[in-house]
DNA sequence: GTCGATATTTGAACACGTTCAAGTTGGGGG
DNA sequence: CCCCCAACTTGAACGTGTTCAAATATCGAC
């Protein structure tokens, strides 16, 4: 009943010098390839032609055509990352480090946005390692939650004691509603996701405020407890 | 640079009262072996023998596999629409109106978990025609929308009179984001979703009330003027 | 009943992702 | 210098979704 033949086995790391390099001949020709002519449109095959190498060459280092695209997800998360430091080391009001942050992902994925979609529908998968949910994913999302509190931590911003802990965590969340968002935006340049997050941060920054307002703390206390129900 | 092939043309709806039979025989077949195997277990030329037809039939039908699931994706938007009835016409308090339709939502769903989630790979390529975001869905979403526009209206509920024409489409998010979560629950007959639900809808129904009160105005603006900025 | 048009049905053929048994290569130990 | 083994490379073959030209069935008009 399980559905989804599953991926095939382990790494496929190169452990010699000739083929670290085939390796990245070939990853370095399915991204261009992709980019040129979208994901679906990209045959295994047309990616071997142009590295110059066998079909079954590119199988040995990447298991499946998704591996190459959980490649991609690696290197832009990576370029978050980068993206992100010099907001951080910069701004210390929390507005403006989680704007700051989030339009750094966008700016990343934005040359992306073509062929993102259908790497996103693979991850979109639930049973799909890639998924961001996945135990797979276990290491990068914890370092994007870990983005997160540095949003927090690093800014003047005051928080409800209880809500502190969980913050990073819905931070994410929002984020992913973020990403979720640009995937299906179609106006040009992805304008609008840049007009979600411009409203959503001060909204955000303003709730998380009045979080610790008298007649807000039942509401507060309703979030946290319906969050810890949900993590176990 | 657009991605994936175009799905091929329109309808395929038969228009003879042999056609009709054919198409419902193979309709059948093809959901009894997603339940049995799951979708990407099931191939098209199983479905076509189990039917006693050709493969080629099937096509002539249904456009591709996918074709198959919009299917399946309109069969379970009506019993939704019919499951939620019976609560609509018993209940007048707003959350246990919202409680009730999204509770019949997840009770049409539970049986298809397994396959759902295929099904579900699919809705997310933005492309996709069964996106709940396309303009080939804006049918069933309207009428979804609709629904909780009802289980507004049926209500006793006092609603910010700003907030309350944006609501509809909002509860629907919600809605949405349940189901997403629901795809993605592992949890034994998917009782964490019963979890969610059952924290989420009171929250939502005290955040609908606090709405009105003079603390929250500005922030109930922001969130109307952010609608209204993201819809056009 | 016969004919033509339209609806339906067929299955071989195609393109693509993936597998795998059979090579080839390169370098470290003798 | 040669041998051996693991690392790497190859491409034919398989299963699957999909297409399409050709065959067949149905029905109303005459």
């Amino acid at each position: 009943m399980t559905d989804q033949p599953v991926p095939t086995t382990a790494a496929g790391e190169a452990t010699t010098a000739r083929g670290e390099q085939t390796r990245q001949l070939i990853l370095e020709t399915a991204m261009r390839l992709f980019r040129e002519r979208g994901y679906a449109r990209t045959t295994m095959r047309a990616i071997a032609q142009e590295a110059g190498v066998a079909v079954g060459n590119a199988y040995y280092y990447f298991g499946s055509k998704e591996r190459l695209i959980q490649e991609f997800y690696n290197r832009t998360q990576r370029e978050h990352l980068a993206a992100a430091r010099p907001v951080l080391d910069r701004e210390s009001d929390f507005a403006a480090r989680l704007a700051g942050v989030l339009h750094a992902a966008i700016d990343v994925l934005t040359p992306s946005h073509d062929f993102a979609a259908s790497f996103f529908k693979v991850a979109a998968e639930p049973s799909s390692p890639l998924s961001p949910f996945s135990p797979e994913s276990a290491g990068p999302r914890q370092a994007s939650i870990d983005l997160f509190a540095e949003v927090l931590t690093g800014s003047t911003a005051k928080v409800d004691p209880e809500l502190r802990p969980h913050l990073p965590e819905l931070l994410w969340l929002a984020y992913m509603g973020t990403v979720l968002y640009w995937v299906y935006d179609r106006s040009p340049g992805q304008a609008r996701t840049r007009t979600l997050i411009n409203g959503a941060v001060p909204l955000i920054d303003r709730l998380v405020t009045l979080s610790r307002l008298r007649v807000l703390r039942p509401v507060t206390r309703q979030i946290i407890d319906l969050v810890r129900a949900l993590r176990h």
